[in-house]
DNA sequence: ACTATTGGTGTAGAAATAACACTAAGAGAC
DNA sequence: GTCTCTTAGTGTTATTTCTACACCAATAGT
């Protein structure tokens, strides 16, 4: 085999599927930020946040470089997902696609205000538009891939505003899981594992009894991670 | 974002990291089948098989393909593992590769006598050679994963004989998890399951007791899939 | 027939899981 | 200020799963 490419080159990209869970009451729901295409193909279709890789760049510089441009967003939870390589998966020519995903809480992060182009909206996954390329294939994938991962990781706090409620985090879990939990069973499995500790704070506005607040303790889920401490819930 | 690429592109490989087992009595351990350079760089090293993915191919073409020039292998168990994009990763020039994993029975497929090229050779993965380019950290990760998917999935049956003893599958599952397991708990377990099923046959040429012999079966396997029964051991 | 080696089997204690219902607190309506 | 509505918060028990553990059986080789 020579050094020098002897074929044509695929194309490279990077695309991103941004989950966002909005924590609000009755508003529950784990949803997906897409982007309104403005040039064909698929014009004025909605598609996945992505763009080309540089040469000069790694892979996941790409990933968060597009999002920040796409969609305003910086220094959130990112982790690659597959490649994506069907022949015809983009009509002009043949393009692969590093596909990523990212968790990011709605109340924490003000998406408009950084976004350039304002043709950015989060879709609850169970509603969602029809989507440019394999587009939809790829969100199937990163919404499998995250119902695997919070099983055994607590990755679902990166979803959560700083301060929750245990039954935000109940309900979160079972929009992800999309199944009921047991209310004390859950409270019980938690707080044996240390990793969410209580504040003093309760929550403020409710019409019932208040909540109390708790938050996530990096740096106790560190240290367990490290004695390879299993978090499955 | 205009359609044309207004950069220069990244090269795009494929690399597998193929995993065998050897089952044979005292020889038992886990090895990755490594190919000898030629050229430049690490001339002489040995690297994982792979090579540039063609324009008119998929991501898992060319990883067939690479696999049967390179090694002559076929029809075997082959997934997507992660995709290394670092910069530096090849010092010629940018190259992104897909890196596979496959897993294959070593009694089963007669690798030398496939093989265009003769420098390919397996090796125990608990001694290897000095790799080119970042090709320990790609194995890294696939036995990572390995470990990983083999306890939720069956997986472990590529690698073993069409007939196997419970002692070999045991074996099997010691060497990939790294630890010892109980022999009447195991067998417990995975006779459980239903996937492992009794033949008449018994090994032969043993210098004690011989033991029955086993089979995937597959069908079963299919069916409790579909039920998403959950396959822990 | 004796030895060496691996095959094959059950039970009991410990731990984890799953099912289940009431009182407490606060907001809002009247 | 009492009544109602809504969600917060808390333990126990039965069931299931997991773990640890030791002996007889079969065959090959001497």
């Amino acid at each position: 085999m020579s050094h020098a490419y002897e074929f044509a080159r695929p194309a490279l990209t990077v695309d991103i599927v941004v989950f966002g869970f909005d924590s609000e009451y009755g508003e529950e729901d784990l949803k997906v930020m897409l982007i309104q295409r403005d040039l064909a193909p698929y014009e004025g279709g909605w598609a996945l946040p992505g763009g080309f890789v540089r040469v000069e760049e790694t892979l996941d510089d790409a990933a968060r470089r597009e999002l920040a441009e796409e969609t305003g967003l910086k220094d959130i939870y990112l982790e690659q997902l597959y490649t994506f390589g069907a022949v015809e998966r983009d009509p002009r020519e043949r393009v692969v696609t590093v596909a990523y995903y990212a968790l990011v809480n709605l109340e924490g992060h003000d998406i408009q205000a950084n976004t350039d182009a304002r043709n950015a909206a989060w879709f609850p996954v169970s509603d969602l538009p029809e989507l440019a390329f394999d587009h939809q294939e790829i969100l199937d994938v990163a919404h499998e891939r995250l119902r695997g991962k919070v099983r055994y990781q607590p990755i679902g706090f990166e979803l959560l505003p700083d301060r929750f409620t245990l039954r935000q985090l109940q309900h979160l879990y079972e929009v992800i899981l999309d199944r009921e939990l047991d209310k004390r069973n859950f409270r019980k499995k938690v707080l044996a594992m240390e990793i969410v500790k209580e504040t003093k704070e309760i929550e403020k506005d409710v019409a019932h009894r208040a909540a109390r607040l708790y938050h996530f303790d990096k740096r106790t889920y560190d240290r367990l991670t490290k004695q390879g401490f299993n978090f499955e819930i």
